[in-house]
DNA sequence: GTAGGTTCCGTACCATGGTACGGAGTCAAG
DNA sequence: CTTGACTCCGTACCATGGTACGGAACCTAC
């Protein structure tokens, strides 16, 4: 029952299917079936771990790939550079998204003030 | 020269096929052309300039496509609500940038102090 | 030894948000 | 009054990240 794709996917929060997506990428190994099913060990958990967290720092299946490849090599270089990269990626989205997070507070406030209709065009005006 | 569906979508930094795609999506009003032209306003501009806006604060173009709807209306209590509900979204999405960021922070500083493969895989362990 | 649940695998399909193509019409300058 | 740029419109195509389908093989419990 255990190290099945099917465990692998519920403890990396996913389905069987995008398992099976990820290993047509290249981002997952497809073990050998000793017997008729393929098994999954901790290693595969850590790795599926890992695509998820680094999904939502904002990298793609494909730079994803990459970090995978680079984090067996040595080239450290590299590796800081992607790094830092998507750092300044990040403070910039994160700036956006507090920018319109500001912008809807104001909506909320002025659809609340004031009687006629609401002012949801120009609520993002300054943003 | 002005007013052409070019100009439109230079101001709201947009080509002009996604002009066109977002009229097919019904969130950009196409005017009648008197001419064999069509003729936009700035009136048009404030909507496309929204609607990039509000794409960055989280929204997809089919919810957009509701702001807008609600934004000639007088619906307030709806309008707050996706409002609310949406700055709770951005409220997540900011904090789990965050996190990102100081995995990627701690990637570059560890991958910078050992010799090693790049502790890539862990870097983002306790995120 | 068989029924039910998994797994395997290829292939097809999906949503979102565009981007490209191509031929006909139109407009503005020289 | 022609030339070159822009517009119009339908339709097709694209990338990303999955999700679904379906038949055959396999594994487990009863």
């Amino acid at each position: 029952m255990s190290g099945t794709i099917a465990s692998l996917a519920r403890e990396g929060g996913v389905g069987v299917e995008t398992v099976r997506y990820y290993q047509r990428r290249g981002l997952l190994r497809t073990p050998e079936k000793p017997g008729g099913v393929r098994r999954y060990d901790a290693e595969d958990v850590r790795r599926l771990k890992f695509i998820r967290a680094a999904q939502t720092a904002g990298f793609t299946l494909e730079q994803i790939g990459e970090l995978l490849a680079l984090d067996a090599g040595q080239d450290h270089v590299r590796a800081r550079a992607l790094a830092r990269e998507r750092i300044g990626a990040l403070d910039d989205k994160i700036a956006e998204l507090q920018a319109a997070r500001a912008a809807l507070t104001r909506l909320a406030d002025a659809c609340g003030a004031t009687a006629g209709p609401c002012p949801i065009l120009t609520a993002f005006e300054t943003a």
